[in-house]
RNA sequence: GUGGGCGUAGCUCAGUUGGUUAGAGCGCCAGGUUGUGGUCCUGGAGGCCGCGGGUUCGACCCCCGUCGCUCACCCCA
């Protein structure tokens, strides 16, 4: 006798996805992955985890993430790893180590892991999909990832999904700005949250980031982002809003919006799904980065990219209620149903599996009736019985499982007629 | 890291001032006169009532702890 074992169960803050749930990831990645290849993306998959220094180094020694979200680990070498806590470090680093030619138009999607307090719509690891361009600072090209996303959510049924958009500008420029908003934020510093109170000398721009009342209270009386970029910021970023209005898509300028990562130069954008309540609304969010390259050690070179939580896409479809639209169309052609005694549906599942259809069966050589009733919830257009009648003519009973009048929605065919004939019925 | 709610069959949940064999619906299995599924009828399987300790003659119910789930804050996808 064994002792009783209590039954494992996934970490804290993750899940198992079974179907029918499932189904609607499939169709969610099946959707992105075609729109990645529409728009001349290509997959790339990197390790789920690396060195410290990719993550630091990009997202910014002091952001949230990096201080106390990211999941580390120390591997038997001694070696301090990360499980990737977003997508684009990873890629920028495979990009920097494998130099391929510009322009690197790469789509991913990967598990993320942030070690926080698990919630409505954030886990511990969640799922994120998204593209990446490197080697041009050509505005055509942030266009051109945003418009990839604002298709893709709308290709998805979603139809409240806002754009916020901003320029952080390039490194000079924002130095500049920093500068001002520094000098703002010091005559007004007793004012601000407790938090920011003590933090806004190092990192003034997090401020802005703020959601408290205070600190928006004096921001918003201060410089703004967009009125102080350099003249080569200014346009590049006029020239981005122009594409996108070009394309029909509306785009809502937001100087306070800075976003989590330091990586971040010129444009910034994210989408909020207004049909999600809370914290929970960004679905995605991106940006140019054209620093990162050379921060992870590579040559300078531009780079911009998006990225979405898959999770957060699914609350946002299921809170517009196209959740359960069957984006891959996905259902059983066949189901054999085998009362012959003999087995003979695996030799007749085989064939019609090769022959293209999809196609189940019963197992455990079940009564007919419970055989019928597995049936009928698999979904399936078409059952295909198999009885010791049948087996002994070579015959096979073609019977349709969505007719209304049960009495006449069957067909007896000969063995090598098969094939033919439900063709002939699944194209009707 | 802080706080609220909840942990009873596979799922959704009841469970009377603590009283002896813990219930329902759905799902599952088997039948409803031996080849046919959506409805209906009958029967059945399936619960250390999250775990550990305490109070009590007696605990699913009360107390403490613990683990887990969930929601919110922070921050983010």
């Amino acid at each position: 006798m064994s002792e009783p074992v209590t039954p494992f169960q996934a970490p804290v803050g993750t899940h198992d996805v079974l179907g029918p749930e499932s189904a609607k990831w499939e169709g969610l990645i099946a959707t992105f992955a075609d729109f990645a290849y529409r728009y001349g993306f290509s997959l790339v998959l990197t390790p789920l985890f690396e060195e410290v220094g990719v993550f630091n180094r990009g997202i910014g020694e002091d952001s949230d993430v990096a201080k106390k979200e990211m999941y580390i680990f120390e591997d038997r070498g001694q070696r301090r790893f990360a499980l990737r806590p977003e997508g684009t470090a990873s890629l920028v680093r495979a990009f920097v180590q494998h130099q391929p030619k510009t322009p690197w138009k790469a789509w991913y999607i990967t598990p993320a892991f942030r070690y926080e307090r698990p919630q409505a719509g954030r886990y511990r690891q969640h799922h994120q999909l998204g593209v990446e361009v490197l080697g041009t600072d050509d505005p055509a090209v942030d266009v051109e990832v945003i418009a990839l996303a604002w298709r893709f959510y709308a290709a998805l049924g979603l139809t409240r999904v806002r754009l916020l958009i901003n320029s952080m500008g390039h490194e000079e420029c924002r130095a500049d700005y920093v500068a001002l908003l520094r000098e703002h934020l010091a005559s007004q510093a007793v004012w601000l949250c407790d938090e920011h109170q003590k933090s806004w000398w190092e990192n003034p721009l997090r401020v802005l980031d703020c959601k408290k009342d205070a600190c928006i209270n004096v921001t918003i009386e201060g410089p703004m982002l967009p009125d102080h970029l350099c003249d080569d910021c200014r346009d590049h970023f006029q020239r981005v809003v122009a594409g996108l209005s070009s394309l029909g898509i509306a785009s809502t300028l937001d100087p306070r919006l800075v976003r989590g990562f330091d990586y971040y130069t010129r444009t910034t954008f994210e989408f909020v799904a207004e049909a999600l309540e809370g914290a929970q609304k960004s679905i995605g969010g991106g940006g140019r980065y054209d620093r990162l390259s050379e921060q992870l050690g590579g040559k300078p070179t531009s780079g911009i990219g998006f990225g979405s939580g898959v999770e957060r896409l699914l609350l946002a479809l299921e809170a517009e209620g196209v959740a359960d639209r069957d984006l891959l169309n996905r259902t059983l052609d066949l189901f054999v149903v085998d009362t012959s005694g003999e087995d003979a549906a695996t030799a007749l599942v085989d064939r019609l599996r090769s022959a293209g259809f999809a196609t189940d069966r019963a197992y455990d050589r079940r009564s007919m009736k419970a055989q019928m009733k597995v049936a009928d919830k698999s979904g399936a257009r078409y059952a295909i019985l198999v009885g010791p009648q049948e087996y002994a003519a070579g015959e096979v009973t073609i019977r349709d499982l969505r007719s209304e009048n049960f009495g006449q929605a069957q067909q007896t065919v000969a063995q090598k007629d098969i094939v033919a004939t439900i063709s002939d019925l699944l194209t009707k």
